[in-house]
Parts: structure tokens; C-alpha cells; sequence
DNA sequence: GCCAGAGTTTGAACACAATCGAACACGAGT
DNA sequence: ACTCGTGTTCGATTGTGTTCAAACTCTGGC
């Protein structure tokens, strides 16, 4: 779901209809997002009742039920959608996926192509990470443990094998926190560790919100061959308040243009490799952007 | 299981016929699953039951068929289709959510009312069991553990304290198994164990479908006080591969009026409560009531 | 055991209804 | 000027009901 390129614009109903109750959705996300709460919720409806619910056309319904489609959200069924993602799988915590969703998608996809070949993966939490398993291809062969339920459903009923932490679930993002979860993190070697991060500056390193949390991800670089970052722009230069790990830990950071240059460029001088998702492919065919560069970039494991 | 690449549409009906029960699948597709269902429970089903079950031509059914036929889910035969396939047994997760639906909510209520004032409480894994999170209070002094990432999510979202097994990630139903999962549960000692069942007899006890999940949820009742069991009334007398827990160690068994009642007086002579929900209709809504008695009043079978 | 005829069931063909997607137009926000 | 979301139109696709001839099952008689 995601909104595309970028957000809201109102619903504009040249339709004329009788007084509604719902009204709610005035913006084509939020309606998006309801859409799929009612997916979620009935396991299976109609695109005529959806239309009638939310005042607009069925072809609109069409095209959010596509998007939510392709974003992996809904099947798609002639007359409407079902989804067997049944797990109403917190739909709130799916509000948060909209924001900046075409930054998001290309750095995930990005760091997806960066991963290729990896067997072992250890994977953080946080929406960014949450695209990034959104977007990474389904091996057999790979395993992937994490502390994060919503990267554990999304990669669970793929063809992956996931390990869970286990321990106290922290209420809004939903993820392992506590001893448990840290002593299960550390028992597994990984090849690589993908995680996000609230705040990624040259100093103060990677850092997180929450300091359970970030209990937790520490444990998982424990044992990783190599750390890799995913962060948008926004992330770049703040601080928050507890440190997972020193900028000289991580091998890769992979952002978008948004990113400030300046921190960019004093994080390179730590010697950390940073890749600027979305740019190189520039002179390639458009279609083929980014993706050929990658795989020659990418470290042959 | 989607019974095709694609699917089906809405049923039109310039049949005109007496009032509807069901009224459920208005989906194609949705039809065709319940179609499924259909043949999975009773073996051997005729195209004109079907038919007249579903309040389509038995052209429709037997297109139908023919469908779920070629992607190997049913065996034809001459006016009706049969099945190898046992029971629930391999019939997908859509499925079964969508099957029974209804009963699932009311027994959830009930079995929610029957655990006021529980303070630990160890939930199980399936559709029956999410649904009595769903309708699970939330408190703060409330603490759920729990193999589930469907039933950790509904809760962790909640204002209760919820602590998830950990461990491998079983591919469809998305719940904890393995050894570390097992050992996480046995950690803990609650109140009350709400499970589900895959089966449910006097000779056999409580059955699952998976002996991984079997053994996670043996675990989990290993320390409990009391253990409720919910389940509607297609699982009473079936019996699936793993034995969870003999039919004595059970506390109380909440269920609908579906619910065979020459097992229900079985289980009940061993001992055992078992409470049928919808029933006692005081603690219902009136509108709910009467539906309870609708959908359950279908299967004669 | 075999056969013929009655009653069912089936599937192809047709007609109609519903849904879908591409293309275009409009309006609002940038 | 450009983009994005939306509604509308229209041809294509898909599902459904009906008809009818062919295929099938069953039964009774030999």
C-alpha cells in the first residue's frame, strides 16, 4: 500500500449520493488502509460492497485492492479480494508502512539486491525493515531469525525459514524484548544482519528509541559477519537515545537521496560503505535500473 | 488453495428462491471453498444437495467440481464428487477460517465470559482461539504466553502483557514450534490454558493436525490449573494425528449447539463440563441469538 | 448373465449478467 | 505545466442459468 509516490489528495465524489455513515475516509489513504481492515476483518468481500461502504466507484476499490495486492496485503478474486494473511496482522502498525512508501520500497529493494546469496540473516524491526522482507525474495534455503512478529509473519508465510526470539512482546511495535529474547538472538551465527535504525549519525552511531529494543538488536550483532543498514534520509544526523552500536561496526548503510550529505560524507571517512539507493542506474535503461550494478557490487559471500 | 488461479465472482441468482440461511458466500470463490468443505466433511456429497445448499444450478456446481477436480482437491462421480482427503485434514487456511465463522465468534464470547479474573493465562494456536483473543477483555494485570503470532499480535496490540514462545515459525499457521518453544512454555505457570482442537472425542481426547504444534501446546499445559478447551461442533468426534491431552485432563469444553450430542454426553459422563454456547441466550444479544440457531440448524448432513 | 427401456446426470452451446481493465477526461494540489 | 486520484465509458473476460442431445445408472424381464 502505498500511496505512491506521495499522499493524500482528497476524494472529491462527483457522485451524488445519499447521506452515508461511514464518511470517514476523506483521504485516499486512509481509505486504502480501511479497505484493508475490512479484508482483514471478513476474510473476503466484495467490491460492490466496499464501493457502497466507502462512497466511490468500484474501479477505485479495483485499484486500491490492486495496490494492497501487489504490496503482498490481499488476494485479489473476481468480485473482490480475500486474504490469507488472515492474521489481521496489526493493521495500525500497517498505517505506518504509508509513510514514505516509495523511499522506502527503493532502499528496500536496493538492499534487497545487496543480500542476494546470504544464508543466515539476522533482521531487526521497524517499518523499513518490514519493507525490506517485503521485498526480499523467498529462497528455501535461507534462514532468518528475528525479533520483529511483523517481519516474522510477512517472512513466515513465504517460503523462508524464521526463528522468532520469543519473550515479553513490546505493545506498539510488537516486538521480543527482555532476556529471553536477547539470549535467543545471540545463540544463532548469521552471515549478515539487515536492521533500521531511529537515528544513524557519524558519532553517536546507530541508535535506537527504545533501549530494550535495542538490547535486543545488539544481541543479534553478535554473532553476524556483517552489518548492514537501511535508513531513509530523515534518519541521518539524529540521535536517539540509546546507542546499539558505533558507526565503525556497520559495513554498509543503504538510504536515499533525501540523506544529508554532510553526514553522509562524514560517515564514508569512517570507512563505511553508503549506498545511495535510487541513484546509480542513472545512464542504464530505466527498466533496468540499479538492479544490474548491484549484483556486481554485491560481495560474492 | 484457491481452488484456481483466479477466481469467481458473485453469484447472481435469477433463481428466485425462498428466504437464505447461509447467505455467507455471496464470493464465488467463497462458494467454492465451502463447496470443499462440503465434500472434505461428509466424504460423499451430490451435485443437487449442493445445489440446493448453495442456491445455485447444479450446472454451477457441477463446474464447480470440475474445477476443483482438475487441481486435484476432489474426486467426480456420477451425480456428486468425493474426497481421500480426511476431514480438515489439507484443506487450506482460508477454508477453514471462513468455515464456521459465525459459531467461532459466539463460543469465543462465551469462553471469554468463563475467563473473568483470570490472571495468567497460556492461549493456543488457531482460528478459534484468535477469535477468543479477539473478544478477550483487555486488562492490564491480564498475562497471556503463547505459541501464536496471530493471537500475540491481536493482544500485543491490546493493553495485555503477552509473551510469545519463540523458535521456528511453522509455515501456515505461523506458530512457535521446536524445542525451544516447547521449553518456553513450560517456564510458565498460569491459571487457565484456552486451546482449540483439531479433534475432540472421548476415546481419543484433544488432537492436533501438527505434532509440532502438539507438543508446543502439551507444554504449555503442563503448569496451568485449569484447562478450557474451544471448539464448534464440527470437531466433536473427530479425531487427528496427535494427541494433545486425554479427554480427563480437560476442565471444561466450550462449544456450539452443532456439536454432536451423543459425544457431547460421552465426554460429559467422564467428567467433564461442557458448555454450549448460544443456549442460555440471556448473555446474548437478542439479534445474535436467533442466528446462532440458523446457522447451526443447517448440516443436518 | 444379458438386454432394453425409464429416469438421471452430464456437458456443449447459447444468452445474459457481472466484473474487469485500458483509456480518456476532469479537478485539485503542487 | 505536471502529477495524482478519481469517475466514466466501453470492449473483453468471466460466471451463471437454461436448453437439449448424449451418456450414464438402474431396474425389471428374459
Amino acid at each position: 500500500m502505498d500511496t505512491e509516490g506521495h499522499l493524500p489528495v482528497k476524494t472529491r465524489q462527483t457522485m451524488v449520493t445519499g447521506p452515508q455513515e461511514e464518511t470517514s475516509g476523506v483521504l485516499a489513504v486512509e481509505r486504502r488502509l480501511k479497505v484493508l481492515e475490512r479484508v482483514a476483518e471478513d476474510q473476503a468481500i466484495e467490491v460492490s460492497t466496499l464501493a457502497r461502504d466507502f462512497q466511490v466507484s468500484e474501479m477505485t476499490i479495483r485499484r486500491d485492492l490492486r495496490r494492497l495486492e501487489r504490496d503482498g496485503f490481499v488476494r485479489r478474486t473476481y468480485g473482490g479480494a480475500t486474504t490469507h494473511l488472515v492474521r489481521t496482522f496489526e493493521v495500525g502498525a500497517l498505517a505506518r508502512t504509508l509513510h514514505h512508501a516509495k523511499e522506502k520500497r527503493i532502499i528496500a529493494k536496493r538492499a534487497a539486491e545487496l543480500t542476494v546469496g546470504v544464508r543466515a540473516m539476522f533482521l531487526g524491526i521497524g517499518t523499513t525493515v518490514e519493507n525490506f522482507a517485503r521485498y526480499l525474495p523467498a529462497r528455501e534455503d535461507l534462514m532468518v531469525i528475528t525479533p520483529s512478529l511483523a517481519v516474522a509473519s510477512l517472512l513466515g508465510t513465504r517460503n523462508v525459514r524464521v526463528i522468532i526470539a520469543g519473550g515479553l512482546v513490546r505493545q506498539d511495535e510488537l516486538t521480543c524484548v527482555g532476556a529471553s529474547a536477547v539470549e535467543a538472538v545471540r545463540r544463532y551465527n548469521t552471515d549478515t544482519a539487515v536492521i533500521g535504525a531511529a537515528g544513524l549519525s557519524a558519532r553517536r552511531g546507530i541508535t535506537e528509541l527504545d533501549d530494550r529494543d535495542a538490547d535486543v538488536i545488539r544481541g543479534g550483532l553478535e554473532r553476524t559477519e556483517r552489518i548492514l543498514v537501511i535508513a531513509d534520509g530523515s534518519k541521518f544526523g539524529a540521535v536517539a537515545m540509546s546507542t546499539v552500536v558505533p558507526i565503525e561496526q556497520v559495513s554498509t548503510i543503504v538510504t536515499d537521496i533525501s540523506a544529508d550529505a554532510g553526514e553522509i560524507e562524514r560517515i564514508e571517512q569512517a570507512g563505511i560503505e553508503v549506498v545511495v539507493a535510487g541513484t546509480e542506474g542513472s545512464l542504464l535503461h530505466p527498466a533496468e535500473n540499479g538492479r544490474v550494478r548491484v549484483t556486481t557490487v554485491r560481495r560474492p559471500a
